[in-house]
DNA sequence: TTGACATTCTACACATTGTCGAATATCATT
DNA sequence: AATGATATTCGACAATGTGTAGAATGTCAA
C-alpha cells in the first residue's frame, strides 16, 4: 500500500548544464558568470546568456548564492557536494522507499560495490556508528 | 573533478499519476484500463481515457505490459517493486555518487535508521554478502 | 559621451506529463 | 447487415522544466 504522497513519483533534480555549472562552482569554490562560462566554454561552444539565465535559475532555485564582489556578481554553491548529495539522496531514497525499501538497499550496495568497493567497509562502519548512536538513543 | 557525464543531472523517473498507476497494478497484479480507472475514480475524478494514456506510456517506456486477455486488453507489472526500486535507486544513486558518494551514504544511512531501524542489520548482512561476492570474483 | 563589458529580459524550441474529446475499432444482438 | 455498447487509439492542448541565446538595458572608466 505504499502510495505517492509527494508531487513528484521519483524526485528528479537537476538538468545535466545545471549540474555541469554547480560543478565547476564546487571546482572553484566561487567564480563570476565569465569564468563559468569560460570553463564550460573550453569545452564546449555556449553562450554566456546561456550560462547566466541557467546560473540565475539555479539562485532562483537556492542552490548557489549570487552576490555583488569587486564590482561584478559572483556565484557560490549554497550547499557543499556533501551536503548536496546528502539533499538530493534523501528526498529521492524517501521516494524509493516507500516503493521498496529492500529493492532500494539491495541496488545501494550494488552501486557502492561498481563505484567504489572500498567504500563498503566505509559504509559498514556508519551502520555500526549508526546502531550504537540508535541504542545510546534509549 | 566528478564531472557528470550521464545525459540527466540526476534523473527522474515518474509523475505522480504514473506511479499511482504502477501502484495500482502493484497491489492488483494486473488489471484492465477499466479496472485501474475505477480504483482510481474511486479517489478523485479523472476521465478513463487519460489512464489509457498513461498506461499506454508506460507501456511504451516498458515499465508495463499489455496484453490481450479475455477479449480485454490487460496490463501487468514488468517489474516487482523490488525490482522497479533497484532499477531505479541504482540510476539515480549512480548519479548522486558522481556529486558524493560519503554524502549519499551517510543519508542512506539515516533515511534508514530513520525509517526501519532494524533493517539496518539486514543492510550489513547485506554488504557482508556482497564482499563476499566481490572476493570470489577475483 | 562613448565604448566595453555586465546583467537582465524576453523568447523560442523541445521533452514530459496530465488531461481529454473525437474518431475508430470490435462485438454481441437484433 | 445494421445498431448500440464498449474498448482502444489518435490527436491535441496546457503546464512545466530545461537548454539555448539575441536584444535591451545598465554601469563605469577613459
Amino acid at each position: 500500500m505504499g502510495s505517492a504522497k509527494s508531487k513528484e513519483g521519483s524526485s528528479k533534480v537537476l538538468g545535466p548544464l545545471e549540474q555541469e555549472i554547480l560543478d565547476v562552482l564546487w571546482n572553484r569554490g566561487e567564480a563570476t558568470g565569465k569564468a563559468v562560462h569560460a570553463d564550460i566554454k573550453s569545452v564546449r561552444e555556449i553562450a554566456i546568456t546561456t550560462v547566466l539565465t541557467v546560473l540565475e535559475r539555479l539562485a532562483k532555485k537556492g542552490y548557489i548564492s549570487k552576490s555583488k564582489g569587486d564590482s561584478v556578481f559572483v556565484f557560490r554553491p549554497a550547499f557543499s557536494k556533501e551536503e548536496f548529495a546528502r539533499e538530493v539522496s534523501n528526498g529521492v531514497l524517501k521516494d524509493i522507499f516507500e516503493i521498496s525499501r529492500s529493492g532500494a538497499c539491495a541496488s545501494f550496495v550494488d552501486a557502492l560495490a561498481e563505484t567504489d568497493p572500498l567504500e563498503l567497509d566505509k559504509l559498514s562502519a556508519m551502520i555500526e556508528h549508526k546502531k550504537k548512536e540508535l541504542a545510546e538513543r534509549r
